[in-house]
DNA sequence: GGATGTGAACGACTTCACAGCG
DNA sequence: CGCTGTGAAGTCGTTCACATCC
């Protein structure tokens, strides 16, 4: 008994969320272009996978397309942002004020994405009480004190990797519940804690192994 | 017939790769501490995965392991190190001198793991002919003539999302094999070349998804 | 015709479980 | 005994292929 029009509504993979955030790029972009449809081959082409896949991610998300015609970008892109939890704000702070904290400040994709960073610590007393960005920088020391009560869901560590550790520790103390860190070092995390890390060095390690390893053929 | 101890020697895998670097750094870690063996469980501890995973992943490399005994770390260092492809110097050239630019010049691991950052390029007058930490900064315009036979392998493209696929042109003309790009861009690249991608937006609406989604109960 | 949504096949990665060595 | 290396099993993600609908 084929149950006919059953929604799939099936969990998205941490692989497919990667390719929602490419999505939602490539509609973006077709919609300020007045574009009123894209088909799952021409979003595959953006990102240089199959249409299959591209389908298959977005049946997740609920019935979006139109069978014969293809997807609505305006349509799209709110089940996307939704999906990816980017259909809200999210109280950000930032640990370490070096430079790679104001690339991230001044990073536009942020701030427009709802990534709002509204506090700076620095252990470096040089640095506290001065502002960057018109946002002020405030005390390592006094992390959890300020921010109990604050609201601060994400934290963003950009300190060395010696004290990168510690900050994790005082920014789960202090309620932040999903960190991005970008210390080469393997945090230890209670199981409630998000994590992501981005580790340059991997990446370029990454890409070494490839040249080395991969050149044989493949595309 | 089972020929008894034929060598394994399987093919890496991308996400084995990735776990290479992550073991070099506990290798390390132990070999600093003057530990003369340890233990696929040892390492998957560090990491959060299975002693399994860590044995497949090792046994890529050769039989490094000694049964009852574990892995000696100064035997493991060098084959993980040749495997990723750091085992020589990449000639490395870096365009859009911002303040992400100076937070990866002074990264500490770049420098210690062979990738030498040999150039600087920008397409501001002002800053060309200036220099940041020693290294000049050169006009982004000449960048196929001065990099054409210079041995300029890696690139890292740190310019904003509109010049980076110009960017990425540019250096392959000039001869780059493997690029890691930091702007929010899908690059489209000829096959022969390599590319990792650090997409700073993306890694934190993936932290999002995670929030969000994976909220119920996992680990 | 043209494009979606999806069962089924396929392939890749992970985990199990155990033989075999020290 | 403890621990590696590895077939076999299991799990997850991708691709194929086609029924279905505009």
């Amino acid at each position: 008994m084929p149950r006919p029009n059953r929604i799939g509504e099936s969990r998205l993979s941490k692989a497919a969320a990667g390719r929602l955030s490419l999505y939602l790029r490539a509609i973006e972009h077709a919609i300020s272009n007045g574009q009123e449809r894209i088909s799952s081959q021409e979003l595959g082409q953006a990102l240089s996978i199959r249409d299959a896949q591209v389908r298959r991610d977005l049946a997740c998300l609920g019935t979006l397309g139109h069978p014969g015609i293809g997807y609505n970008p305006e349509k799209l892109r709110k089940p996307i942002r939704r999906a990816l939890g980017i259909d809200r704000e999210w109280p950000t702070v930032l640990v370490g004020v070096g430079n790679l904290a104001r690339a991230l400040l001044r990073y536009a994709g942020f701030r427009q994405q709802g990534f709002h960073i509204r506090w700076l610590f620095d252990s470096d007393p040089a640095k506290a009480g001065t502002s960057l960005d018109g946002v002020p920088i405030l005390p390592a020391e006094q992390m959890e004190k300020i921010l109990s009560g604050s609201g601060a869901e994400l934290g963003l560590i950009a300190v060395p990797a010696s004290a990168a550790q510690e900050t994790a520790d005082r920014l789960i103390r202090a309620g932040v519940r999903g960190l991005l860190n970008f210390a080469p070092v393997v945090l230890q995390l209670p199981p409630h804690v998000r994590l992501v890390s981005v580790d340059l060095t991997i990446q370029l390690e990454q890409l070494t192994f490839l040249l080395t390893s991969g050149t044989i053929i493949s595309d």
